[in-house]
DNA sequence: CGGCATCCTAGAGGATACTG
DNA sequence: CAGTATCCTCTAGGATGCCG
């Protein structure tokens, strides 16, 4: 590995940045703060509770987040079907610093709409 | 406003999850990052600093930023044209959180890495 | 130096239909 | 129930060129 003057995630050929190319995306941050709440869902929980996604999405960032090892899939051999998702102890270690950005969206979001219109209103002229 | 009877970022009528959309971004990320670290910084030191982001992006971050009224631009009369970007209080309140993310990627890429392979070679039997 | 305007293309992502 | 498959649209985002 190379050695990096600078903090790595500034750096494109750095694998830290492709991280964030996982994590910092707006579906992966809601799934895992769902999944935070609580210790499985079953799929159609996920896509019942996070407004606007759709199956597509769900399935897709779902498949990611198992791939980076950060939520665990878990299949019972059922009729009907039933899979259970979870985080995973690496996951977890992300989990609070991803409620912490949902609960900032939460509480600033009023701030950011004012802002906008402001800027808006300012170009509009 | 609407009573959501639970966390808001799970509705999609609701602004706080299209404040998502704004700041997991990843070049949001870095960008708030970089300007983390310094009080202020200029245009051409931001794009040298980033590796990979291109001046189109470079540019349409700032912008999205400066709207959401997380980043402030001052432009200094001189020639050759000098523009500095700085984070408004509203941007300081959400460095620390993204500081986080981004150095939780710095220590954990290569976990991540590590699982990937793992999880594409299981599918590729 | 710090942009904006234009063109262009790969891929994101929705809608719909089908299946073990 | 929990997906996969297909189609189709639209936009993110790179490349290039120009400007105050």
């Amino acid at each position: 590995m190379r050695n990096f003057p600078e903090p790595e995630v500034f750096h494109a050929d750095c694998p830290s940045q492709r991280v964030l190319d996982t994590i910092a995306d707006k579906w992966s941050v809601i799934v895992i703060y769902s999944l935070s709440q609580q210790e499985t869902r079953r799929y159609s929980e996920l896509q019942r509770m996070i407004g606007g996604i759709s199956q597509k999405m769900l399935t897709q960032t779902l498949r990611k987040l198992e791939r980076d090892g950060l939520v665990e899939r878990h299949v019972y051999p059922v009729v009907p079907p039933k899979v259970e998702y979870s985080l995973t102890p690496l996951g977890m270690t992300l989990t609070e610093l991803l409620k912490n950005i949902c609960q900032w969206a939460q509480a600033h979001w009023d701030e950011i709409e004012t802002a906008r219109v402001h800027y808006d209103e300012k170009g509009d002229r």
